[in-house]
DNA sequence: GTGTTAGGGAACGCGAACGTCTCCTACGCT
DNA sequence: AGCGTAGGAGACGTTCGCGTTCCCTAACAC
């Protein structure tokens, strides 16, 4: 009858920030594994290691708990904007290749969710808000501000300022990751850069 | 008791091809009301007003049924190839634009459907075989082919030809109407091709 | 007309998740 | 050390869609 128990040290029984964590992660993985439509709070309880109560306490839905999951891993738009605004010395081309290699990194953790998200928001206004609001507009402003800034250098033609230049580069790299599940490498990514991106804003 | 039944000639229950194309409009809407998590085989036959035998006799799986309605009214890689190779006169530009407005249109119409084959297509190799080869693969061809007679007529310049600058017109397109569900007027797909697509592969 | 085929409609048992609830215990605070 | 809170584990009844099977009849071929 001796179970032999270990000393594990490591708390058994987590809380607060660090269960929503792990359950941030658990969303995660099942995504990746099984896709949305077969997703289920179950699934992802298990994964965790934890109990359903614990999720619909915190998440009265799919969605929310989707959508929450998302911002909090890709979330907020100090990450990518202030990476890129601090520098102010590279040339706007470095930068380009670092917003992509961020897109890139994004689109490849989160494919699953970013496929997901773009279903439900269809039908989810309030979630269409969300996505918009805290993923899609930080990006578009950073590559506006992006460009603005290489105008102030002598780098960017001023016209090329407008929305159809500041989307060509997420457009081309998504397309790609999101709808046709295709790796994208570091050097195709300076590809698009270099072939399409840079010509269209470039000076001369 | 005298039931006053009208002499309604329209045949009340349909066979063949007549009960197929009934099945994949239901499909259509269906996606379209409810999106793919939610989709169910029950509710597209009672859309369609027939019964579920009747759909499990002809199509296996959910993707089986999804794929074959999008074949149905988006496939064939003759609708589009064809049409543009057959005008030999038209400048680039304007089969761009051609092109263009059909890519609208596919994404416009079939948009949920294409969500649900990206998310699918990646548990799903088969599904994503078939995707690639009835889709992607012709529309790509088809750009390709059309940048390859620009260069003929000396519109092009020959560096041009090459995939990534095949992919800009519908990842610019698809990224808009697909991932960010906002609609694209033919203006803004004109102007797509004019500051974007034309600039890069024109010469000079 | 007669026979064959296939569609419509619905009932069936089954399994999977749902969302709720309860029990017990680990955690963290004082 | 003791207390209150919150986490884990899972049982529960319910709902829903699955995929199958049945019967009956409309549609078509001959």
């Amino acid at each position: 009858m001796t179970v032999i128990s270990e000393a594990s040290v490591a708390p058994q029984r987590r809380r607060g920030a660090a269960l929503e964590d792990a359950i941030h992660c658990a969303v995660l993985a099942e995504l990746a594994e099984v896709g949305y439509a077969a997703f289920t709070i179950e699934s992802v309880a298990a994964r965790a290691k934890t109990g359903k109560a614990s999720i619909y306490r915190r998440w009265p839905t799919k969605q929310d708990l989707v959508l929450d999951a998302f911002i909090a891993r890709f979330g907020g738009p100090d990450e990518i904007v202030g990476e890129l605004l601090t520098d102010t010395e590279a040339p706007t081309r470095d930068l380009l290749v670092r917003l992509a290699t961020r897109i890139c990194q994004v689109s490849d953790e989160g494919a699953e969710m970013i496929r997901a998200m773009a279903c439900e928001a269809t039908r989810d206004p309030e979630l269409a808000a969300a996505v918009e609001q805290k993923v899609y507009r930080p990006k578009h402003a950073a590559f506006v501000e992006l460009l603005r800034r290489g105008v102030e250098r002598g780098e960017v033609r001023p016209e090329a300022v407008r929305g159809v230049y500041a989307e060509a580069l997420p457009a081309m790299l998504t397309y790609r990751m999101i709808l046709n599940n295709q790796p994208v490498t570091a050097a195709e990514a300076a590809e698009i850069v270099d072939c399409v991106v840079m010509p269209l804003i470039a000076t001369n």
